[in-house]
DNA sequence: GTCTATACGGTGATAGAC
DNA sequence: GTCTATCACCGTATAGAC
């Protein structure tokens, strides 16, 4: 249906995740795209502000469906998070290390110059900290605990992917999936997945 | 000595933190500096790339050596690091939520741009890396033990400065803090510091 | 060493024809 | 809806005077 729209959106997640907010160019964005360059500003009046806050937010969007998916296929936590990183980790060595949304960097450069692009990031990672969250309480932690140990996870999970895309290896994503397995002990439930080896 | 040159650096340095590679210009640089203008292909013939490369090895010099200074104060390297946690998110306060260093942002900007600039982000990290290691070390683990310790302790690091800068609260940085006193617990010395409270 | 001038291409954004 | 033309400004980098 709206098909040029989404096309541009799209290209721009592209073109964001491997370059940033200042680097890509509305002429990139559209050659990209194939999209009729006329088009542009009747679709996004606001400008090159308004794609970037709507690129975010689409991929934010998939990014946390597809999180909440993965996650939802065991019921512990850990081992949840175990096989979600160590897929991510995967995609991640297809892609050339660069991450699978334009999240991070764009939240990291657009934090002192655009308040809406901002607005947006901001709004992505508060999902994606709910989603922990929610998925640490089944873990038997208490709501705060739980938003402590999402925090964590969270910033674990995004520093570990800047260190794979400057090293060009996905060993801090394996690293940190591992790792996980030992470090979150509070769970009480039983480390049995739901369903283990039929995926 | 070399006011100039390093006057220039000093200003890359402040403009590249807070807007990161593509976004800031050379004429911005100079300016800020208060550096003569004509001066700039003089003391950097190789252009923006070496001068971003020269500052990201500047400023990642001097992280390096606060780091180590800081962590050397406390025997213990739990201690140690949430010392050092705990200032580092006083500071970032203090600069508007803006990290002190302008690594992480231009480190996931240029790579995929320049291998320069890439290269000198890379051996930042791998002091840092290698800083980390050391304390741990200390710690009664194995060297690939502090290995891995080191990487995931990086991670969460970064990762906390960016949600940080994102969220516009040192909450992050704080909350890492307080968790690295438990998360290490395979550490075999006591939790004693060196010298408590006499700084 | 530092200056000015300039080359050359890009940028985001707007106006008006079709 | 899409195009082209155009705006004013920006970028990096170089050349040559002083």
């Amino acid at each position: 249906m709206t098909t040029v729209r989404e096309g541009i959106i799209l290209a721009a997640c592209r073109l964001l995740e491997k370059q940033g907010y200042p680097a890509t160019g509305l002429s990139e964005i559209v050659k990209e795209s194939g999209s009729p360059k006329g088009s542009l500003y009747y679709y996004f009046p606001g400008g090159k502000e308004q794609i970037v806050s709507e690129a975010v937010l689409f991929a934010g969007n998939i990014l946390v469906e597809r999180m909440r998916d993965e996650l939802s296929k065991y019921d512990n936590p850990i081992q949840a998070l175990y096989e979600y990183i160590m897929k991510l980790a995967g995609k991640v060595e297809e892609k050339n290390f660069f991450a699978s949304n334009p999240l991070t960097i764009v939240a990291v450069e657009a934090a002192g110059t655009s308040e809406r692009i901002s607005q947006a990031c901001q709004d992505v990672y508060a999902q994606i900290q709910e989603v922990l969250q929610e998925k640490m309480v089944c873990c038997g932690l208490s709501e705060t605990e739980a938003a402590r140990q999402a925090t964590l996870t969270l910033a674990s999970l995004e520093g570990s992917i800047i260190l794979s895309r400057v090293y060009r290896t996905s060993d801090p994503l394996r690293t940190l999936a591992e790792h996980l397995k030992d470090s979150l002990p509070q769970s009480k439930t039983s480390l049995t997945p739901q369903a283990e080896d039929d995926r």
